[in-house]
RNA sequence: GCGGAGAUCGCAUAGUCUGGUAUUGCGCCGGCCUUGAAAGCCGGUGGUGUAAGCCACGGGAGUUCGAAUCUCUCUCUCCGCGCCA
């Protein structure tokens, strides 16, 4: 959510050149200036009000303390009806306000200058190209193939028990995925990321003020009765954490690396590139958070982007980093880059890491700030997979693949799995 | 799950019984002093508004001219009991 202050005075041209960049009308801008100047007037009503009912509550107990009984039950009855009178006015303004900031909700955050302009996912530009296509001297499996004749993934019995996009992972490649979290954690903290574990479900409350609200109905997981959400990834948890709080500068910039399984509903979602372990409704994911002093954000979004390059290039993956696009970007992140990972099997360049800057979008809705001496200030939020292990396994199955179906095991990983080198297939 | 006690500004605390508009300390910021720092002293330090003012005592509702204070309700924390990987 952007700040109620941009929206005054000429500010607001920030966000109409904003919206002139993604190709959307002012509509919305307008009618949160015209909505705040509304709550404004009800607003001042409503004070005055009740500033006249406050002096009379102040006569009222002079009169008593002076002994004029007769003087402050004078003032009582010509008071007697104010209160319903500053109630209506109160939700008036009320009315206003929610009507306000429900608009200003689902008005976008601001991008980057360096945001390249196009209207969807074909407007993205590359960034860089780390790795190159390996040649196969075979014809090369996808990694569906691949999972169901090593017998590494349950996708039947996990539909059976659970539903489709489930799955259970056996033998070598659930080991692998282990040998992921490990290398993945212990690279990050090596680099002064603290490790947390967060929470795997959260309140309506914590999850508006991270999430698009749109997106929220489509892909979260109610719990009832008790009225949770199963996490759609440890951003939400990591970044919500500090919720209503103040910060102590000192403590910027807040670095974390998060796991926790992902749960999805992925309504909708269909086709033949999604079958397999690609998209499923529940992942593991290993998160960096920073949470950061404004001044820095834009410096620490290419650091999360750095870990990922060598994260990923540790792995020996073939992958592009691409500059997502105006028309690719969402409502909450500012800048945001992408690793796609090259599937020879599939043919293509597909997400394996998102990594954004979100400025102070999200703080703003979680009213999370730090200390300033002129007050308090919104913090800048940044997040980044660092890896996805169920897209990373599929990566490393479809780039590592033998000619006999097994899969070479990464060499950084090959410590993690007492130095076997190839993943065998599960006996059942 | 049952019983009891609690939630007050960044942190800690007074006020709650008996309704009259939030106390004090720490921390932080600024100033004085100092070669510099510490200490000490002075001032400032919840939100909003240009301001008068209005709002704010975990959230919501109620009683009242007036609620941190009384009533109801929800959430969370602590203590004890029960159950439990």
């Amino acid at each position: 959510m952007l700040d109620i202050e941009l929206f005054r005075e000429n500010t607001a041209n920030l966000i109409r050149a904003d919206h002139d960049k993604r190709g959307i009308s002012h509509d919305k801008i307008d009618r949160v200036i015209s909505l705040d100047n509304e709550w404004k007037n009800a607003l001042q009503k409503m004070e005055l009000a009740r500033r006249e009912r406050n002096e009379a509550a102040r006569n009222i107990s002079e009169a008593k303390k002076s002994g004029d009984a007769e003087r402050a039950d004078k003032i009582m009855l010509e008071v007697k009806n104010i209160g319903t009178a500053i109630s209506e006015l109160d939700n008036q303004a009320n009315n206003l306000l929610e009507q306000r900031d429900a608009i200003r909700m689902t008005i976008p955050n601001i991008l980057h200058d360096a945001v390249p302009v196009g209207a969807d996912e074909g407007g993205n530009t590359v960034h860089s190209l780390h790795g190159s296509k390996q040649e196969y001297d075979f014809d090369v499996r996808t990694h569906n193939e691949l999972i169901e004749m090593n017998n590494w993934v349950e996708l039947e019995r996990a539909a059976k028990i659970a539903g489709s996009r489930f799955f259970f992972l056996k033998g070598d490649l659930a080991r692998l995925e282990l040998a992921l979290q490990q290398h993945t954690i212990d690279l990050l903290t090596g680099k002064g990321f603290t490790f947390v574990q967060p929470p795997a479900m959260m309140n309506r409350a914590a999850y508006e003020g991270v999430t698009d609200l749109a997106d929220f109905e489509m892909v979260m997981y109610g719990v009832e009765p008790d009225k949770l959400y199963m996490i759609a990834t440890s951003e939400h948890p990591l970044t919500a954490m500090f919720m209503d709080e103040v910060i102590e500068p000192s403590l910027l910039p807040i670095k974390m690396v998060g796991i926790s399984q992902c749960f999805r509903r992925e309504v909708g979602a269909h086709g033949l590139s999604d079958r397999g372990i690609w998209r499923v409704h529940q992942f593991t994911k290993i998160e960096q958070i920073i949470l950061s002093h404004p001044d820095d954000s834009w410096q620490h979004h290419e650091e999360l982007l750095q870990n990922c390059i060598e994260l990923w290039d540790s792995l020996e993956i073939h992958y592009e980093v691409v500059n997502i696009c105006t028309g690719d970007m969402g409502t909450v992140a500012a800048r945001k880059y992408d690793l796609e990972a090259w599937l020879p099997g599939a043919g293509s360049y597909k997400e394996v890491v998102s990594c954004s800057n979100c400025t102070d979008y999200q703080a703003n809705r979680l009213r999370m700030r730090y200390r300033t001496s002129e007050g308090n200030e919104s913090v800048h939020t940044l997040n980044s997979t660092a890896v996805a292990t169920s897209r990373a396994l599929v990566a490393i199955m479809e780039q590592n693949q033998l000619a006999d179906g097994r899969v070479e095991i990464p060499k950084v990983l090959q410590p993690f799995m007492g130095g076997q080198t190839t993943l065998e297939p599960c006996q059942w």
